[in-house]
DNA sequence: CTCGGTTTGTTCTCCCGTTCACAAACTCCT
DNA sequence: AGGAGTTTGTGAACGGGAGAACAAACCGAG
């Protein structure tokens, strides 16, 4: 991974509890919306499907910013995680490939009201070119490199099929995206510094099969 | 989880392992395809992109499958692998919600190189009941039970918005269906013996938030 | 002010997963 | 046949995360 410096005091949040937090993160603006404005570490917990001692404990990665025999003031709280995560900040995004999976991605608003933004939606097939998606129009690919620069874009999403996607990964990687999130099933190399998530849709699928396969065996034993 | 009688001798492979073995299989197929017969630990990890010890460990789980000093028999590997998942059976899958996400679900032509077969797609609003997506139409709501029935469905995939995932959820359990892919983002609550796997699309992009966000202030300091 | 009830923050222990390192086993060349 | 070179399979050390359990801190009643 990344270097760290020993001046680099940035607390150390444990990755485990970093993809925990946008789960909790939703669970309070679930509450927000119900109108709770306090809530204990055992309700929060199971809104956010967890142990109410494992959150506890990620939280305190973050402060303490709850009260002690009260529990957690919920807006506060919801402010506290979205600035850690970063989400109260905007975040201009990219979408290269607008297949079936561009559109739906396109159309999420999961993003959007989570501060980002999409700028540009890039297709290489110049026949989408006039295509509008989502309120953005689809531009040709080439245009990648002017429209990072020129919106400071730092997260790209590659929703293309599997044999385009290392170009495409080399593409972002050069004009200056340092963090990538993968849709196409390939495994993508990327110089140190880059990161690379990756969503693959049968592959969960495949894990299910498993478990249901051992599921059919168990009551046949 | 699941109980497991004394009597389940079944080979208990880690939850880790079963995560990656959908990886390895996709390698060995993209091996296959360019006409590789044989390959060592060391490709095989490079081409899934994990540590070559960890793949031989892995490996070693199913049983011992390679040769010392040679390697793995690229083709008969990935059959015992896709045996081990169950992906050389045939699995009925439904869908539930052919919004955006639906139909690139649809579509996707990874399920069904992998054994698993879209029998139903399925909307509550009956204004969709005339649509054909992916060569499949889709039905009502209402005719889940039936179909479930019929086909045999043990896998459903959820691609409602967050406030109808719940009431899908306890219809498909009610059906029968014992294994659930949520791309809803909200947390499902189900019966014990219930498998659930959640996909969301906005939580992996405040994750790379996050991390990109760190980025920023390390060079600032 | 004191005491009982409640809830957080944290320590401690256990377990799972990762990685190293090496013996066992196989091939090929001489 | 024997030895050098490879590569697998696995034992053992190591690190990180999960959960239980408890002390510290807070509120409210009397």
């Amino acid at each position: 991974m990344t270097a760290r410096t020993p001046s680099d005091s940035v607390r150390d949040i444990p990755e485990a509890t970093v993809a925990r937090l946008p789960v909790y993160l939703r669970a309070l603006t679930t509450l927000v919306d119900l109108g709770t404005t306090t809530c204990s570490s055992e309700e929060l917990a199971a809104a956010a499907g967890v142990n109410s001692a494992k959150l506890r404990k990620d939280l305190s990665y973050l402060g303490s910013y709850g009260t002690r025999g009260v529990g957690y003031d919920v807006d506060y709280l919801r402010y506290q995680i979205a600035r850690e995560i970063g989400v109260t900040q905007d975040w201009p995004v990219v979408i290269v490939g607008i297949g079936n999976l561009g559109h739906a991605l396109a159309n999420y608003s999961g993003f959007r009201s989570r501060g980002f933004r999409v700028v540009a939606l890039l297709d290489a097939d110049p026949q989408r070119k006039d295509e509008v998606v989502a309120g953005v129009q689809v531009r040709p690919f080439d245009d990648l490199e002017r429209i990072v620069k020129e919106h400071g874009v730092a997260i790209g999403v590659i929703a293309t099929p599997a044999v385009a996607a290392q170009d495409v990964a080399d593409r972002m990687v050069a004009s200056g995206i340092r963090s990538i999130l993968n849709f196409a099933p390939t495994v993508l190399s990327v110089p140190a510094g880059v990161d690379v998530r990756k969503v693959d849709l049968s592959i969960e699928l495949q894990i299910l099969a498993y478990h249901e396969q051992r599921k059919g065996q168990e009551t046949a034993s």
